[in-house]
RNA sequence: GCCCGAGUGGCGGAAUGGCAGACGCGGCGGUCUCAAAAACCGCUGUCCACAAGACAUGCGGGUUCGAAUCCCGCCUCGGGCACCA
C-alpha cells in the first residue's frame, strides 16, 4: 500500500483534472443546472483563511452537485478596480494595473493549490475593458431609462480616498475603506435612482426564502419604509399674515397635529436665507447654518444629540386648526428625509420635547396613556398648554388624544384611528395626502479616481451633457498616466479632450469613473456568457443559468454588493435582458477565521495563519476538511491546529483503512486479520450488520446535510461511517473478512465518494488506485441508499417514569405497540408498585413514556 | 431608543418536542517499544470513595405524558439601524 502523501497527490491531481478539463462547465447537456458562486475575490495580494473558507464552502457545493447529476457553473473572476491598486501603484512608482494582475496570478496559483474546480475559461476580471466596455453599455440603459441623474447635493467626501463616497459606504461616519472621518460637500455627482426601487426591493425580500433572515433585516432597515402623510402649512408674510404659499411637512403621526407649536426647518432647507433676509434674525440663523455644517458625522453618531435652534421670525398657520405657529431652523432636522421641514410636537415626539424644553417652547398636551393624572384635569379643554408638564419624556407611543377637536377620546399612535380620521379630514381640505417616505437614498456612483471604470459621458458646451455613442464603447482607461506625480485623469489633456458626438464640436471628457461596486453588480451575469463581443451577455444563456442558486460570501456585503445587485437584476429585466426578479436564490454568509483567542487575524498583531504555510504541513485536504468540519459554516470559526491535525489524522486513517476493506493493505494494514483471537463484543457478523446498516444511513445522512449546507455534520457523519468500518475490522478474521468483501468493497467505495467533494484529491487518487476505477470520482455518481437497510431489524427503547429514564428495553422493530408497552411496564414494575398507571405513551423506535400517580 | 441573532462539558460543537453532550480537540489510563514518537485500545458533564442516586443546556415562570427545543418575563454577549419626524 502506498503511504497517503498530499505534497505528491494534490500537485499531480491537479494537473490531471487540467489536463482532462474536468471542470469545464457543460454547456449543451440537457441536465438540471446548478449554479454555484462564491462572491469574487479583491486582488489585495495572497489569500487568506478568510478566502479559504469562503471558496472550500463553494467547491464542496459545486463538486457535490456534480456528481449528484447537475450541469454545474462555478466560475471564478477578480473584483480588479479600486483604490488599493491606486495606492500601491503610487507607493511604487507604477501602475494599479501591474500590481493587480500579479496579485491576480498569487490567488489564481493559491486558488490551483486547493484543488477549488473553477472553469477557468470563464474567468471575468473587472478592469478588463472586454469587461468594464459592457459596464458602460449598461450605464447607458439605465440613464435611456431615466435612472442615472447627475445633480449637486451634499454629498459624503473622504479626505483620505480624495474621492465622495455613497450612502452605503459610511459606517458611523467613518468611510468603510480607510476608516477616514467623512467630509459633507457640495458637489454636483452622478446617481442611479435606486430609490425608484425602493419599494420593490423591499417587497421581495418576502421571495428570497433562502437568504439568511438578518441579512433580509438589515436591508428592510436599510431601506427603512415609513407610512405617513404630507401635511401643508401656510406661511405668513413677515407683517404675520396667512398667505397661499404652502410648506410641505412629512409626518407618520398625524394623529399629533394638535399638539403642533412650532415648526422647524433644517438648516440646508433651500428657503431658510429667503425667509430670513434682511431681518433681525438673518444673522444668528445664517450663523446656525455654518455652525450646523462643522457638526461631523462622527460626533452625531457618537451620540452628541446636543440640539441647537433659531427661530425665523416667521410663522406657519396649521391646517387642522388655524393656529399659527413660530418656525425655528434646528440641526436636529434631516435635510434629505422626507421635505427637510418637520411639524413640531413636544408632546408626541421625544425630539420636539427635548427642544422645546431647551428654548422654552409651549407643550401642549394632546396624547395621554389611560392611566394619565392629566387626562381628568383636561376633559373638556381645548388648546391648553402645559409647559410644566410634569413628565421628562415624550409620549410617543399610543394612547388616547386629548385637546384635539372632534378628534379628542380617539386611539392616537402610528396607523391608529385618530391618524386615519385626521388625514382624512387633511385630505378633504386638500392640506395633506397619504404619503410613503424611504430611507434610502440615491446611489451615488461618481468616484474622483483613476482606477476604475470611466463613466461613459462627454460634456458638451452646445449640448450639455451627453452619452458616449455606444459604438465607441469602451470608453478606454488611458494607459500612460503618472499617479506618483499626482497626475488624475482630470489632467490628462488627451483623455480630456475630445469631440461632442451631436454636434462635432470640442468638448470635455466625463473624468469620474464608476463606484467598484457597479463591476461587482453584474459578473455573475458576464459568467453565463464571459466571451460575448456583442452584449454584456446572451439573455437565453442568462436565464438559462441564473439565478445563481447558491451564493456565498462575507456578511459585510450584506446591505453593499448584495442590495447593489438585486437592483441590477429588477433594471436589467425591466430593459428585457432578463426574466427573472432576483439574483441570488440560496444565500450563504460564511463566518470569519479566528485565532484561537477568538481575534480577528491581522499582520499588525502578527497572528495570521498562511494558508500555504498549512497546505504543506496537513494537504490541502485536510485544509479544506479542517475548515468545514469545525464550525457550522455561518459561524465564527477559531482556529487551532490541533484539530487540523486531528482531521489530517482521520484522512490517513481512511485511507489505510479503505485498503484494508479491500484485502490490500500488506503490511501498513490497521488491524491485522491475522492476529484477531479473542477481541471483545462485539461479534463480527454483528459488526458487519452494523456497518450496512451504517452504510446506508450514513449516505442519507451526509446527502441532507450537502443539500442544506451542514457540512460539519456531514462529516461528523462520515466519520462516524468509518468507526463502524474499524470496528468491523478490529474484530474480523481473514475468513470473516473474506466473507464480507463484497460489502467492504461498497464501504470503501461510499467512504471515498462521501469524501470526494471535501477531499478531492484524497478520494480521487484512492478512487482510481486503490478502488481501481478508471476515470475520475469526480465524474463518479453520487451513492445511493436504501432507508429501509438503514433500520435495524431490533432497537433498544428508553422506558421513562413520568419522563426519567428507569430501564431500557430491547425490542423487535417490527413489534407492535401493545407489546411494547407491556413490555415496557414489566421492566419498570419496581417503580408502578401501589401506584396508578395513568397511561404509557410509545414513541415507535425512541421511547416509552409511562405516567403513574 | 428600534430591529435581528446567540447563550449547551476543559474547548469547537451535536440534538428544533422524545434517552442532552453525536463527531472532533484536549486530558487520563493502557498495548506496542530498551525508550520515545506514531499507531491502536479504553475512560472522560458535575456531585459522591464506589454503586445507587441526585443535579445539569444563562436566570425565573408557564404549556406538555415529555422542553436545550414552544410561550411569557428577565440577564449577558454579538450584529444592524439611529436626531429618518
Amino acid at each position: 500500500m502506498k503511504e497517503y502523501n498530499p505534497r505528491e497527490i494534490e500537485p499531480r491531481l491537479q494537473q490531471a483534472w487540467a489536463d482532462a478539463e474536468l471542470d469545464k462547465v457543460n454547456e449543451s447537456a440537457d441536465k438540471p443546472k446548478k449554479y454555484v458562486l462564491e462572491m469574487f475575490p479583491y486582488p489585495s495580494g495572497d489569500i487568506h483563511m478568510g478566502h479559504v473558507r469562503n471558496y472550500s464552502i463553494g467547491d464542496v457545493v459545486a463538486r457535490y452537485n456534480r456528481m449528484r447529476g447537475f450541469d454545474v457553473l462555478h466560475p471564478m473572476g477578480w473584483d480588479a478596480f479600486g483604490l488599493p491598486a491606486e495606492n500601491a501603484a503610487i507607493k511604487r512608482n507604477s501602475h494599479p494595473a501591474t500590481w493587480t494582475y500579479a496579485n491576480i496570478e498569487t490567488q489564481k496559483a493559491s486558488f490551483k493549490r486547493m484543488g477549488f474546480s473553477y472553469d477557468w475559461d470563464r474567468t471575468v476580471v473587472a478592469c478588463d475593458p472586454e469587461y468594464y466596455r459592457w459596464g458602460q453599455w449598461i450605464f447607458e440603459q439605465f440613464w435611456k431609462r431615466g435612472l442615472v441623474e447627475r445633480r449637486n447635493s451634499p454629498v459624503n467626501w473622504c479626505p483620505g480616498c480624495q474621492t465622495v463616497l455613497a450612502n452605503e459606504q459610511v459606517i458611523e461616519g467613518r468611510c468603510w475603506r480607510c476608516d477616514s472621518e467623512v467630509e459633507k460637500r457640495d458637489l454636483t455627482q452622478w446617481y442611479f435612482k435606486i430609490t425608484d426601487y425602493a419599494q420593490e426591493l423591499l417587497d421581495d425580500l418576502d421571495q428570497l426564502e433562502g437568504w439568511p433572515e438578518r441579512v433580509k433585516q438589515q436591508q428592510a432597515n436599510w431601506i427603512g419604509r415609513s407610512e405617513g402623510a404630507e401635511v401643508q402649512f401656510a406661511l405668513c408674510d413677515a407683517d404675520g399674515n396667512e398667505t397661499d404659499d404652502l410648506i410641505t411637512v412629512f409626518t407618520t403621526r398625524a394623529d399629533t397635529l394638535f399638539g403642533c407649536s412650532f415648526f422647524v426647518l433644517a438648516p440646508e432647507y433651500p428657503r431658510v436665507a429667503e425667509l430670513v433676509a434682511g431681518t433681525e434674525y438673518e444673522k444668528p440663523v445664517l450663523d446656525l447654518v455654518e455652525a450646523s455644517k462643522k457638526v461631523t458625522a462622527v460626533q452625531r453618531a457618537q451620540g452628541d444629540h446636543e440640539k441647537h435652534g433659531e427661530f425665523t421670525g416667521r410663522y406657519v398657520v396649521n391646517p387642522i386648526n388655524g393656529q399659527k405657529v413660530p418656525v425655528w431652523v434646528a440641526d436636529y432636522v434631516v435635510a434629505d428625509y422626507g421635505t427637510g421641514a418637520v411639524m413640531a410636537v413636544p408632546c408626541g415626539d421625544q425630539r420636539d420635547f427635548e427642544f422645546a424644553r431647551k428654548y422654552n417652547l409651549p407643550i401642549i398636551p394632546i396624547i395621554l396613556g389611560d392611566d394619565d393624572p392629566l387626562m381628568e384635569q383636561l376633559a373638556g379643554e381645548q388648546n391648553r398648554v402645559v409647559t410644566e408638564v410634569p413628565w421628562e419624556e415624550a409620549m410617543d407611543a399610543e394612547g388616547t388624544l386629548v385637546q384635539s377637536g372632534p378628534y379628542t377620546g380617539m386611539r392616537g399612535g402610528k396607523h391608529s384611528e385618530g391618524e386615519a380620521a385626521i388625514v382624512a379630514a387633511l385630505e378633504e381640505a386638500g392640506r395633506g395626502k397619504r404619503k410613503v417616505e424611504f430611507r434610502l437614498r440615491d446611489w451615488l456612483i461618481s468616484r474622483q479616481r483613476y482606477w476604475g471604470n470611466p463613466i461613459p459621458a462627454i460634456h458638451c458646451p452646445e449640448c450639455g451633457v451627453v452619452p458616449v455613442p455606444e459604438e465607441d464603447l469602451p470608453v478606454l482607461l488611458p494607459k500612460d498616466i503618472d499617479l506618483a506625480s499626482g497626475e488624475t485623469l482630470a489632467s490628462h489633456e488627451e483623455f480630456c479632450s475630445c469631440t461632442c458626438p451631436k454636434c462635432g464640436g470640442p468638448a470635455k471628457r466625463e473624468t469620474d469613473t464608476m463606484d467598484t461596486f457597479t463591476c461587482s453588480s453584474w459578473y455573475y451575469m458576464r459568467y453565463t456568457d464571459p466571451h460575448n463581443q456583442d452584449a454584456p451577455f446572451d439573455s437565453a444563456k442568462a436565464n438559462r443559468w441564473m439565478p445563481v442558486d447558491q451564493y456565498i460570501g462575507g456578511i459585510e456585503h450584506a446591505i453593499l454588493h448584495l442590495l447593489y445587485s438585486r437592483f441590477y437584476t429588477k433594471v436589467l429585466r425591466d430593459c428585457g435582458l432578463l426574466n427573472f426578479d432576483e439574483p441570488f436564490t440560496n444565500l450563504l454568509c460564511q463566518g470569519m477565521v479566528l485565532d484561537e483567542h477568538g481575534d480577528v487575524m491581522s499582520k499588525s498583531k502578527g497572528n495570521v495563519i498562511a494558508p500555504e504555510t498549512m497546505i504543506e504541513r496537513y494537504g490541502a485536504d485536510a485544509v479544506r476538511a479542517y475548515i468545514l468540519f469545525m464550525a457550522p459554516p455561518e459561524k465564527e470559526l477559531l482556529w487551532n491546529e490541533d484539530g487540523l491535525a486531528g482531521v489530517h489524522r482521520f484522512l490517513v486513517r481512511v485511507w489505510r483503512q479503505v485498503h484494508d476493506l479491500l484485502g490490500i493493505a500488506g503490511e501498513e494494514t490497521l488491524f491485522d486479520p491475522e492476529a484477531v483471537n479473542d477481541k471483545k463484543a462485539p461479534a463480527p457478523a454483528d459488526a458487519a450488520k452494523t456497518l450496512l446498516r451504517e452504510r446506508h444511513r450514513v449516505v442519507g445522512k451526509v446527502t441532507d446535510d450537502f443539500d442544506r449546507t451542514n457540512f460539519n455534520t456531514a462529516i461528523a457523519a462520515i466519520m462516524e461511517l468509518s468507526n463502524a468500518a474499524g470496528a468491523f475490522l478490529r474484530v474480523a478474521n481473514a475468513e470473516q473478512r473474506a466473507a464480507y468483501a463484497d460489502m467492504s468493497a461498497e464501504v470503501a467505495s461510499v467512504l471515498v465518494r462521501l469524501l470526494a467533494p471535501v477531499a478531492p484529491h484524497w478520494a480521487d487518487e484512492l478512487w482510481q488506485t486503490a478502488l481501481g476505477n478508471e476515470g475520475s470520482v469526480h465524474r463518479a455518481e453520487w451513492p445511493t441508499f436504501d432507508p429501509e437497510a438503514a433500520k435495524a431489524d431490533e432497537v433498544e427503547l428508553a422506558v421513562q417514569v413520568n419522563g426519567k429514564v428507569r430501564a431500557r428495553i430491547n425490542v423487535a422493530a417490527s413489534a407492535a405497540e401493545d407489546d411494547i408497552r407491556a413490555q415496557a411496564l414489566e421492566a419498570i414494575s419496581a417503580y408502578t408498585e401501589g401506584k396508578n398507571v395513568l397511561k404509557a405513551i410509545v414513541i415507535p423506535g425512541r421511547l416509552v413514556n409511562v405516567v403513574v400517580k
